[in-house]
DNA sequence: GCAATCAGGTCAGTTCCTGACCGCATGGAG
DNA sequence: CTCCATGCGGTCAGGAACTGACCTGATTGC
């Protein structure tokens, strides 16, 4: 075994478990103890941090250093790694989304073919079509497939259904990925037409990287996410939600979370929220089991007040 | 630099981006051309593929390979997985569960500081309440230290609130970790009442691992998910919904998910769903628009007929 | 055809790695 | 307190492995 597998093994040994006794290392490296200390020096040379315990059931144990060092993962982690980072893009909902999206596509240009397919059974049994988000949904594989394009600067085919459900061809230079709202978007340069383009990944279908690779062009804004704030000319429309609930503010702000504010209001409590769909709030307000007023939106009224006709009616059928 | 250093930094490179000339290469590593074409193979021996491209802007690749390469991570990637692994973690929605928690303790372990300090920021901004499960959320701090614990064999005391409210402090020699249903729970051998008990996760404050290392005992079970099922006298209590919507199938199963089967019915379709909450049943119907009939269980037909009444005297009200 | 790239053989010099030995420091168990 | 298992580090000599330089081919795109 050459020095450098055997640093590898060593450091993948660290990571499995706490403590390992020195001769059990030694041992399982097929090298004497002298050399052992000499490994673990150099990994500490290198800048991780292996604290050592001395006197009986003494052992060496890796501890969080300055940096990183590499993950050497089970294949059930590496499942668990990707599924997670998944579900973490494809909602697009934290600040992190792209660093996931650049972490899922790293992982995934990794993973042995067999790793891959685990991830994809896992996730088809996971994924949950977000409940709360009447966004669509983003195929985790576009997502993918266009960020290498972008990390590699690699001309990109795909169809493109516009708004009015025609479906072009497209030939681009794929710049980045901006996630917004609840949404993504590809920033690219179109080939065919000669300009640069946004694109929605979820009207993107079927992309498949040329293999064809080309030289950066300027973008004419500030950067990728300001051009594409410049091109959609109608947000989604948001709706700013105030209701008053018969409550105590507290038990009702366990339920809403960070996705709205509670505000204590004389004998109930005041609901804000800003959301792009109502189910939402709808769904907070049956929850709550509490008397309320609907203040604003109109439509979220009419949405309350529609949903209670209904279930009246089948409060009547099934009784 | 030594020479298991620039290995480490090839494969980082190779990480990176996906096509690397080999001059460019060998600039970065300061070593010869000869030598980085060594080092390829290297790798290459030690069972990565490397792809190479001849000829005029030819280069470098790493390709996925048998099996997963040492992952080198940028620092915002390793956060953005930390991140992902935590809340899937967390939720305990997947059967992916128990091993995102060991990637996710192996993670954190090896987190320098910052970064565990920027994943908290991260997450604290994220961590969405579940909207859909009226579970209690697991604090992944906990989850991690015990992970940790039974990993290492580690003695551990923490407090726990039983059922009566009362609290009382345990010191224990961690087994396994377990997650059934939507619930976490700990097997473990309570020292001061030397006996096996298994204890729900979001009833455990203040964990400690001790740092004193303890033998395996045998667990009077056939392994721990059973022993968990055994103890558990009544479990959480489960919903067998069934309801009949005058929608198409196909829209109706769009907003149900996994979580539910959709089959058709004459003119609408049948909705059956298995839940330990009805709220998230009501969302659904509330979305769907439609008229429906509840068939089971009684307790949806009546919270139907609640949220119908509640909400049709908001409308009174607000119109 | 030419230029740029990867591939791989050979060789000599040098580096560095290894195992063996040594004495010392440390911490827990008896 | 004493003993023992463990980690720490110095030194040394032999040998393995690494490196750069040089070479010849093969492949690819312009």
């Amino acid at each position: 075994m050459s020095t450098s597998e055997r640093m590898l093994r060593l450091l993948s040994l660290l990571q499995t478990h706490r403590y390992w006794p020195g001769p059990e290392l030694s041992e399982r490296l097929e090298v004497s103890a002298r050399t052992l200390r000499r490994d673990v020096d150099r990994l500490r040379e290198l800048g991780y941090t292996v604290d050592a315990v001395r006197g009986a059931a003494g052992g060496y144990q890796l501890r969080a250093g300055g940096s990183l060092p590499p993950l050497l993962l089970e294949d059930e982690e590496a499942v668990a790694i990707a599924v997670g980072l998944r579900t973490a893009a494809t909602s697009a909902v934290s600040g992190t989304d792209d660093w996931s999206v650049q972490a899922l596509s790293k992982v995934l240009s990794l993973m042995p073919p067999r790793l891959r397919r685990q991830m994809d059974a896992v996730a088809s049994q996971t994924d949950s079509p977000g409940p709360w988000e009447g966004a669509p949904v983003v195929d985790a594989a576009v997502l993918t497939t266009l960020a290498q394009a972008c990390r590699d600067s690699e001309v990109l085919r795909f169809d493109y259904t516009a708004r009015e459900a025609e479906v072009t061809h497209r030939r681009v230079e794929p710049l980045r990925l901006v996630s917004l709202g609840r949404r993504w978007y590809l920033v690219a340069y179109d080939r065919d037409r000669a300009d640069w383009r946004s694109f929605r990944l979820d009207r993107i279908t079927a992309p498949e990287p040329t293999g064809q690779r080309f030289r950066a062009r300027d973008l004419p804004a500030e950067d990728a996410l300001a051009f594409v704030q410049q091109g959609i000319r109608r947000m989604p429309q948001r709706y700013a939600v105030r209701v008053r609930v018969a409550m105590a503010a507290d038990d009702l702000a366990a339920g809403v979370g960070r996705w709205g504010t509670v505000t204590e209001d004389g004998e109930g409590c005041v609901l804000e929220m800003n959301v792009d769909d109502l189910d939402w709030p709808v769904m907070v307000l049956a929850g709550s089991g509490a008397e309320l007023v609907v203040e604003s939106p109109p439509e979220l009224a009419e949405k309350v007040a529609e949903v209670g006709a209904r279930f009246s009616r089948v409060g009547r059928a099934a009784s």
